[in-house]
DNA sequence: TGACAACTGAGACTCCGGCTCAGTACGATC
DNA sequence: GATCGTACTGAGCCGGAGTCTCAGTTGTCA
């Protein structure tokens, strides 16, 4: 596991150098902090994770990453925001009310769903935004 | 336009009474306000066009609201939160990342996608939020 | 009319994230 | 290896948004 956390670390760093920005030693520890911290994490998580990176870092970090489509921003059931390290691509997450877990899917029909709501109303749709919440199949088979 | 906030006024201070819920005089003044306020309103601007009502009334009532339906929340282009008087049953929100319009759309074909990512990933699923950005007609128009 | 529970207001507080600015260090160039 | 410009960093202060507390008030029902 730790070489896969190294594998994808350093691929993460590839991507950020291919961007033209520099690759600096509190970068690199959040992004192995975030590795860490496993399915989705908090700001705060980050910060506490890594002592020796500056809270203002840590947040210009999060939005840097998620500038380059690394780490996705999921909106929780209760507004609350949390990021998630992006498995590629726009994807739609899918959160659990019960245990807080995030499955990313991927949903090639809400694009049909939003050329028909750009015709019908006229906006020209440029983003949009879907979370689903539910209860995930360990909790539904927990809770019966 | 006056006899019309009247009227809608009244229907919401009836849902609240068919719930169970007082009606006060702050409350009776926020959705007054609400309605004047139009299209759509952030806390913070209830808040100074109720100056008799204290802040936390108006988050309180707002948080009221929206659990019986009569409100909804926003989430803007840049993760800001609006509100808006709902314009009853679910539906989804197009907003205007030029102007801040917000736009309603009930959306039928969602509910298929639902069900197919429910089957897909064993998720039950209970919620979800759709949030559409992009340009309305007129910003369109207006830039070209 | 009286009783009581729901509601309210003031303001302090928390939480999250942004801003500023002086200092640091990356990495390109020579 | 030394130099240099600039992107980046950390500390800490700041502000917005919403919550909490608690004493006082008010709506509603008997």
């Amino acid at each position: 596991m730790n070489s896969m956390t190294t594998d994808s670390t350093q691929q993460i760093e590839r991507a950020l150098a291919q961007e033209g920005f520099r690759l600096t030693a509190p970068r690199r520890a959040l992004v192995e902090v975030m590795q860490g911290l496993g399915d989705q994490f908090v700001a705060d998580e980050v910060v506490e994770a890594a002592p020796g990176v500056g809270r203002a870092t840590v947040f210009r970090t999060l939005r840097l990453l998620q500038d380059l489509g690394i780490v996705c921003q999921v909106v929780l059931d209760d507004g609350a925001v949390a990021y998630r390290l992006a498995s590629g691509g726009h994807h739609h997450h899918l959160v659990c009310s019960e245990c807080g877990a995030v499955s990313d899917f991927a949903s090639g029909d809400i694009e049909g769903l939003l050329d028909d709501i750009a015709k019908r109303t006229g906006f020209r749709v440029d983003a949009h935004r879907l979370e689903v919440y539910g209860l995930c199949p360990e909790c539904r088979a927990r809770l019966g």
